[in-house]
DNA sequence: ACCCTCACG
DNA sequence: ACGTACGTGAGGGTC
């Protein structure tokens, strides 16, 4: 078998990279995301392949002989961000330190050396193949050169593979006529100039029928369609010099040198520290040669599927100190349960024959209820097949995880292994994609196997680590006494749900389609023509070209047609107060009265889903559907809350804490003026511009209360004179003077804030007041938009996740006091500062009792806990 | 997959 | 000079 190069187009595939993969940063600040996604294509097609030589191309910044013959040739490229220009350094380097050879050189581009490199590697009788972005590296496919593209679907990357007869099939032509098809069609991002007119059917049709460029010209009577015809005869120049810009030099003057790309070991000292200093703690496994290698603990993992056997395994687990466990289950039903002893011994039970659901869940719940320790990740999603009240027993890894950063955007097997443990253990998409689990346990039963056993292997190995750092950044506390016994109150609440009337609901959502076609014929006939409303582009051609408005905002891509903008465009122009309505409507249509009724359950009640890992904050998020953002603020929308009903002998009462955030803020800050303004329970924004405008209370007027109120919400925020002017349509010199005038006023308010931003500059996070912490890695950041955004985070996180703090004590205690009572009453929904409660009407004056009692008492503050608090036949009543 | 818009605290 | 308020989720359009 003949030897084998592997020849990487670095540019393309660091490009691809850096937008692919999420923004990362070590620990000096340097971007890093672009590194890791091209480690990660390279070590997959390394593993695949198993090339015996490998080099990785790049461009130079210097002109090239495409330049020379067409000036403006990636003259509007635009240049590449700062954050992926630095990061190529490192990559070379690192390639270098795992001895790769990387080639590059001035006049010429990657592509070019690419070419070169593989045309005469194929005529030294290697197999070739072309690892690229870029799908002009087609045109250098042959029976010996393959070109491989990666592509990611449903969050895996596969690469789509191209010899000669592949590129013939998917594009009709042959991988030379790419070049005349590219030189036709032109390329926007290479600066290729093409031919006006000529598109990719068109282009096909040509070379597919004459082959070249020259010879269709040749035939340019016979062309059809006649635009093409025209099109061609008029810029056959252009064309032919676009081919030659499109043409792969593969005979560059480069001394390619076969010995130096030859591959030995990559695994390399220098290569390991060069990871670790960019904190890719996914990768250094491979390298570190010291740790257990996945193989090892992979062959420990025992399938189990005799009931004999699993009775053994769940008496020797009721005698341990410690487990974990993972309940691995897809549509409501449990398929295995991967099971953790110490030692550590490792099996996946899998539910087959005698083995059945039942027995393993009343099992596990058996040995849960007698072990001390019981680790597993995701346990809100585990109590739904396992009945179990709180106990102090059970440690869930990603509430850990989350707790040590809040911002990550998941915290799953793969995750914590890697991060804790240098681990590299594939995902279930990565291994499965969307297969199903239960076919998976049928066909690849090995895989399997080692997929289940890694869920709890890998999180009895974390989780003494998360307690450890837990305890080191003094957040136990709060992992213990708040977070867990918060999840079995949200499971509790999901459970629970909240009653909907149905039919309510479809009326309200008939009555606004009655009203939304009225408005849309009515758009229709005052635009002149029909277009699709919901389309903001559709909508901005229609308004500002076709009317001719004045739409000053531009989005990234576009005019802007939000509210703010169309507001201030009504007088101009009846339309637009229609489309105004129009939206609102169809907002309410879409998300709430057709997006919620496809949530009802048979048991008429909306479940949705509180996530407890979400917020950089420390809040909770509502999703499917989201409960949290039903809307209040305008009469119209607020009536969907009429079709929030209590049970048959329940009412509801919702209980809100008032102005949570700004108490929060006096009590932190210590501002004794803020403090006696809550003490004597006055109005807050009304006091503020009385003493910030050095006026007497009662001669406050509506617009300096509301200006007030501004002021203290843009406090809250982490203020900017910008935010300011935005929201009370003041100039930014103006809004200046409301701050420096409030600072004046309250000026621990003032030192409060400017101590968050500097704790967060040199610890690198924020607390608060029951100790989670927040990091604000973006106050390192050079550009001056980060960094302020940073200070406003710094600012506003305390304050917003203290207010979390307080209001997830008071659920668990309310939750806990509903129980213990033994009352019927229910806690059934969150919304950041507000409890709902569907109360029993006989326990009504109690459950009263215990949301007001446990709200307030949540925590200790040098002002009252104030709460608001209103019962009701339906929640628009009730709130 | 990403953007825009808009609902909530 | 930079071009923004903090924290979320969902639906529809577009590429």
């Amino acid at each position: 078998m003949s030897e084998k190069i592997l020849l990487v187009d670095g540019h393309s595939i660091i490009n691809r990279a850096f937008y692919g993969v999420t923004d990362l940063t070590n620990s000096r600040g340097l971007h890093t995301n672009a590194i890791l996604g091209f480690l990660n294509t390279l070590f997959k097609v390394l593993e695949e392949e198993k090339p015996d030589y490998v080099t990785v191309a790049f461009d130079v910044k210097a002109p090239t002989f495409r330049h020379e013959l067409y000036e403006a040739y990636k003259g509007t490229r635009k240049p590449m961000p700062e954050e992926l220009h630095q990061q190529v350094p490192v990559l070379k380097e690192l390639l270098h330190a795992m001895g790769i050879l990387t080639m590059e050189q001035a006049g010429l581009e990657a592509d070019d050396l690419l070419g070169t490199a593989a045309k005469r590697s194929e005529a030294k009788g290697l197999e070739v193949t072309v690892l690229s972005g870029d799908r002009d590296l087609l045109q250098l496919a042959t029976d010996r050169i393959r070109i491989r593209l990666p592509k990611t679907k449903g969050g895996v990357t596969e690469t789509e593979n191209y010899h000669t007869q592949d590129v013939i099939d998917r594009y009709q032509v042959t991988p030379l006529q790419i070049i005349e098809l590219k030189a036709l069609m032109g390329d926007s991002s290479d600066n290729i100039p093409g031919v006006p007119g000529i598109g990719e059917k068109t282009a096909t049709n040509l070379i597919v029928k004459y082959g070249s460029i020259e010879n269709a010209y040749a035939h340019v009577e016979e062309i059809t369609p006649n635009r093409a015809r025209e099109a061609l005869r008029n810029h056959y120049d252009m064309a032919q010099m676009s081919k030659t810009l499109a043409t792969i030099n593969i005979d560059c003057a480069y001394d390619y040198d076969w010995e130096a790309a030859r591959l030995g070991n990559i695994y390399t000292k220098e290569a390991y520290e060069i990871l670790k200093e960019l904190n890719f703690k996914n990768m250094l496994s491979r390298f570190d040669l010291e740790a257990p290698a996945n193989e090892t603990i992979e062959k420990g993992f025992r399938l189990v599927t005799d009931l004999g056997e699993a009775e053994n395994l769940f008496v020797k687990a009721e005698g341990q100190e410690r487990l974990a466990f993972e309940l691995i289950w897809e549509e409501k039903q449990v398929l295995a349960l991967s099971l953790t002893l110490p030692g550590p011994e490792t099996a996946v039970v899998l539910v087959q024959g005698f083995l059945t659901e039942g027995f393993l869940t009343e099992r596990l719940v058996r040995v849960l209820t007698k072990v001390k320790e019981a680790d597993c990740l995701g346990l809100k999603e585990q109590l739904a097949f396992l009945q179990l009240d709180y106990g102090e027993a059970f440690w869930d890894g990603e509430i850990a995880a989350y707790l040590l950063n809040p911002l990550k955007d998941s915290y799953s097997c793969k995750d914590l292994a890697g991060e804790y443990l240098n681990l590299s253990v594939p995902s279930g998409t990565e291994l499965f994609g969307k297969q199903k689990l239960s076919e998976v346990i049928e066909e690849k039963p090995e895989e399997f196997r080692v997929y289940a056993g890694y869920l709890s292997y890998v999180l009895f190995e974390t989780l003494p680590l998360l307690k450890k750092r837990l305890e080191e950044q003094g957040m136990d506390k709060l992992y213990r006494t708040m977070e867990m016994p918060l999840v079995f109150t949200l499971f509790s609440m999901e459970q629970a749900g909240v009653m909907v009337e149905a039919q309510e609901l479809k009326d309200y959502g008939d009555a606004l389609a009655v009203r939304i076609g009225e408005l849309e014929k009515q758009i229709y006939e005052e635009a002149g023509e029909e277009f699709n409303i919901n389309s903001p582009k559709q909508l901005g051609v229609i308004l500002f070209d076709k009317l001719g408005m004045k739409g000053g905002k531009k989005t990234k891509t576009g005019y802007s047609t939000s509210a703010e903008v169309l507001e201030k465009l009504a007088p101009e122009h009846p339309v637009v107060s229609h489309i105004l309505e129009y939206r609102q409507l169809a907002k309410l249509k879409s998300t709430y009265a057709d997006g919620l009724a496809a949530y009802i359950g048979e048991d008429k009640r909306i479940h949705t889903t509180f996530q407890q890992t979400i917020t950089a904050t420390g809040r909770l998020s509502s999703v499917e559907p989201n409960l949290q953002n039903i809307p209040i603020r305008m009469e119209l929308g607020r009536r969907i809350r009429k079709v929030f009903v209590p049970q048959e002998g329940c009412t509801l009462v919702d209980a809100d804490y008032s102005q949570i955030e700004l108490r929060v803020l006096a009590h932190m800050s210590g501002d004794e003026h803020l403090i006696q303004a809550y003490r004597e329970a006055q109005d807050i924004h009304r006091l503020t511009a009385s003493q910030v405008f050095h006026i007497p209370f009662e001669e406050v007027t509506d617009l300096q209360r509301r200006n007030a109120k501004a002021v203290n919400f843009g406090i809250v925020y982490g203020i900017s004179s910008f935010g300011l002017s935005q929201d009370l349509s003041i100039t930014r010199g103006e809004a200046q003077d409301y701050i420096q005038k409030y600072f004046e006023t309250y000026p621990r308010i003032k030192e409060f804030l400017d101590g968050c931003v500097k704790d967060a500059k040199e610890k690198g996070y924020v607390t608060t007041m029951f100790g989670r912490r927040r990091q604000v890695p973006e106050l390192k950041s050079s550009n001056f938009m980060q960094r302020s955004f940073g200070e406003r985070v710094a600012m506003n996180a305390p304050i917003q996740g203290t207010a979390a703090d307080i209001i997830k004590i008071a659920m668990v205690r309310v939750d806990r006091r509903l129980k213990e009572e033994k009352l019927r009453s229910r806690l059934l929904l969150q919304v950041h500062d507000e409890l709902l409660v569907e109360a029993c009407l006989e326990e009504l004056g109690e459950v009263k009792k215990i949301l007001s009692e446990e709200m307030s008492r949540a925590a200790e503050l040098s002002v009252p806990l104030e709460i608001d608090m209103k019962q009701g036949e339906n929640w628009y009543e009730a709130h």
